[in-house]
DNA sequence: GATGAATGAGCATTCATTCAT
DNA sequence: CATGAATGAATGCTCATTCAT
């Protein structure tokens, strides 16, 4: 009897997925080992791969599972927003705001676009955006018919709006930067309201 | 004796990088092994190690080629700007050119921050930045003093300029967009302009 | 609960055995593994487990139930034979014609002589082919001693006998032949009385 | 240093092949592990993984060498013979004694017709038996003619001449007779003689 | 009797690196 | 400078078996 409760087979996932998380931000994926995890974890080998399939699922299976998260938080903020320019405010604050809360996971997703061990979830993930991207631009929609926002060819308006936050991020992440993420927030949001405002 | 010229040492050189950046954008760093480089460079195993001490220099080489290539070349177009707004039009456009002429060092840059691999450069890559960031903001200054650019916190000014092109070239490499660099271009400097426009 | 009737004990075992016979045949015993013959019979691991000890067990049991049919079986044939030579036409054709209706249960006992396996049922098979030479040679004994059928070395009788049939089956299972088993029966019977015929 | 002498890497190979020989005759292929063939051959793993691709490849080699190292050894034999029931009694013998020199070789010729680790050879081994069969053929249609032998489907006449000797060596290498090979070869001699005996 | 999550020893295979030629 | 055979530590993964429910 090595524990004193069992978990349940939920709990016994979970954990593995943090541990993998915290080896895969630590280490890289790649120099991860599946000891790593089972160390961490405390789950067995055994159970590691009764639970995932291989190393490649589990991996992908993190990716896909943050990024749902963050995409559906990202929704309801803007969802709770009146008015364009709060909601451009809002999306980049909220941006920097899961970041700092979901340090590892940000890491992870803002470095795991590398070649090849994505490809399980390729599909899933593609559709995971496909989604979003119709729903931010549904909210936006009004606004830009009535010229409050200006017009961008398709994935130009995301990347005004949030790729500055997000390279700034990925600096901050790294501990490269001095400045804080509200400070940032706050620059970035006014940023982004002034390069899209139309009329 | 396989070939009837011998091919000079800088050739040679020159062969292994190009294949191991290949082969590194194909399958990623950690993917590709020795062996993948030796068959597409047609080097031998031995001239590799010869040349360079491991692969993790190899890889590391590339990146910083790559990036000072890159950053020489940015400068160069700043420097022949006249008026702040026109610099960052030009700055915005070439950073998305410098990707298309160079699609798989680009590739490699933007996805290469995996964690680890690069020890052996980290200390010449922040001397790069950190040369490279000086100039820039120094080129800048005039325009910053005297209220034509907004000034910003250290690392923002980048972002809000670079990010959305970042954003937007990621993507572009990576086949998600059917908006071409030019139209892209034009447009990401317009909204750098707007975003960073004082007064 | 899966069904609503509970499968007697005897068509689980039934159920179980034959489900691997199919997965050892196709695949073979070592590449099999307890899950396969989960997935094709239906039953828990547990199951499998609490009816058959092990794995190697449940090869060993499919081997001697096979071995027991296909003796029993060509004993009933020899039996209901008056004379020799008729008799070594019956054998030959019998077996021939065990292996057209156990097509799975015949490359079997064909394939697994391999070493190791066995061990367990070792003393059990053993036995039943010394217990089932007896009964053959005793059967022929009569016409050996009027000279009708030649007298040979133990084991060269089944040999000349089964030998060409075996040799032929083996082709004939694998599908490398044309030959039909009926015609083969008839020129192979043929061969064998020739090749025992006494005086 | 560690060997006082280099080996060739024809004798490398040699060695790697003797030493996988013996073990995949004393455990069996399945249960024979790369560090079984390391520790007996004195290669190092890498090496056996240089010079043949896997365990798998090393089996379908072992295999392939020696069928045809068997079949051109009869067929030398064959052409040495004079006279129809000369050559079929030449060839039984062949076999018994092919077997009690190749003694490792014909048990694991004998055994490894087992399911899938031979698929890579599978076109390699086709090709050799189809050539084979054609030369043993050709050499009896003379006497076939002539009414000398009788005339058989395809695949009977081995059958009937080798399948007895087949039988019996499966035995005698199993330890499970007493008579010897060359009293087996000439029983089975004659009664192949007999049985294929035409006019 | 039935179930299936958990276990972990064991294995095939990979690959960066060395070094004798 | 070039070559490629040799090395062996390291790793992902499999699978028979157990056992609490």
């Amino acid at each position: 009897m090595r524990s004193t409760r069992r978990q349940g087979s939920q709990d016994r996932q979970r954990g593995i997925l943090m541990a993998a998380l915290d080896c895969f931000t630590t280490r890289g994926v790649g120099a991860t080992t599946i000891e790593d995890i089972r160390a961490k974890s405390g789950a067995s080998i055994g159970s590691i791969y009764h639970h995932f399939r291989s190393k490649e699922n589990l991996a992908a299976t993190l990716y896909v599972e943050g990024l749902r998260d963050y995409q559906a938080g990202l929704l309801r903020a803007l969802r709770r927003c009146r008015g364009a320019e709060t909601a451009i405010r809002a999306v980049v604050a909220y941006h920097l705001a899961w970041i700092r809360g979901h340090a590892n996971w940000a890491k992870y997703l803002l470095q795991m676009r590398e070649a090849g061990f994505m490809t399980t979830a390729e599909e899933a993930i593609r559709e995971l955006n496909r989604e979003f991207l119709r729903d931010v631009d549904a909210w936006f929609e009004p606004y830009v018919s009535s010229g409050a926002v200006i017009r961008l060819p398709p994935g130009l308006f995301t990347a005004i709006v949030l790729g500055p936050a997000q390279m700034f991020a990925r600096n901050w992440v790294a501990g490269r930067t001095s400045v804080t993420l509200e400070h940032a927030a706050r620059v970035l949001g006014e940023a982004a309201a002034k390069a899209t405002r139309g009329r």
